[in-house]
DNA sequence: TCCAGATTAGTCCATGTGGACTATATGACG
DNA sequence: CGTCATATAGTCCACATGGACTAATCTGGA
């Protein structure tokens, strides 16, 4: 799965702890990918339990023993062709956001713009944000971020439209 | 939340028992909602178990019972005032599928434009199955589909663009 | 008439998920 | 030197999810 890779992705530059790798999917993918805390450390544990991984713990003071994740062999051959699978596939998202719009006809226009003049803002904001730290990135994670704008931006159109055709009628 | 407002806004037109409802959902709304049987029949029950529609049993010869759902008054109230906060706000979906991208300069160009077409093929399917099925519709279930395939029209571009640069270089 | 496959109407349970929590350390300010 | 905020490092558990299952009926064809 997808956030298999992501984790092993980064563990072939170097092996990291968590708490970091957390830190790095946060401040270099952002919003861009949905991966939280616990269930990053699920998906080690089990990539550990694989052998995908190997994990040893390492003492800093006396804070929290830390455990450091390093990619195994094994690891190194699931990702090969685990990122060759998800390449060549694609998946539905699931757009909750958009179920609403099935009942649009339900309220008078009037009403419906200033709603959908609110949502309008809010995708504005969502997509300023993402420009923000443009560049900061090295290789394809730009990608990523460059895929999530154009989505964003397409959704943004879209909402224009809808906006004016409400206000036309 | 966005799925109980889909069900809930079913329930207006007229009172159905839970198949009836997946049967709706899955042909008129097909991939462009996710909502699987076993899901909707436990928010289902929990908006029972809420007051928003009330429950009754009935048969059908010897057929298993049906528990046909009605939507209450607290229903109804609930409805509108989710209806106007969920078309106002925006939540990003979960781009699970792009995140492989973030890896792409992992492989030689020759190796990645093979995958990708592969991608965009299907990305072709998905959105030729979406357009088959158009203008049965009413009313603003149509709008959740437009969306669905504006947001894969979108998708494919930007795939059509990176297929395009990895050529280039 | 008899059986295979489809239709109806759900439920079960193994697994996934993330808000809230624990616990230590470090810094800054009066 | 108290204390309040923030960073570090991770875990817990209540709840969500959906593939696979149950169980009855209907339908068509040989």
């Amino acid at each position: 799965m997808e956030r298999k890779l992501l984790l092993l992705g980064l563990l072939r530059g170097s092996e990291m702890y968590g708490y970091q790798l957390n830190e790095i999917i946060d401040t270099h993918m952002g919003t861009s990918v949905h991966l939280t805390r616990p269930t990053a450390y699920r998906l080690l544990n089990q990539m550990a339990e694989d052998g995908w991984v190997t994990c040893r713990e390492q003492q800093q003071g006396r804070r929290p023993t830390r455990r450091v994740f390093t990619i195994t062999e094994q690891g190194e051959r699931v990702f090969q062709e685990r990122l060759r699978t998800c390449l060549a596939d694609y998946a539905y998202p699931d757009y909750q956001s958009a179920i609403c719009l099935a009942f649009l006809d339900q309220l008078e226009a009037s009403e419906a713009v200033p709603l959908l003049e609110a949502r309008r803002e809010r995708l504005t904001m969502l997509l300023e944000a993402l420009v923000v730290d443009e560049a900061h990135e090295t290789g394809s994670i730009q990608l990523v971020i460059d895929h999530h704008k154009r989505l964003l931006q397409a959704e943004l159109d879209w909402m224009q439209e809808i906006i004016k055709s409400l206000k036309g009628s």
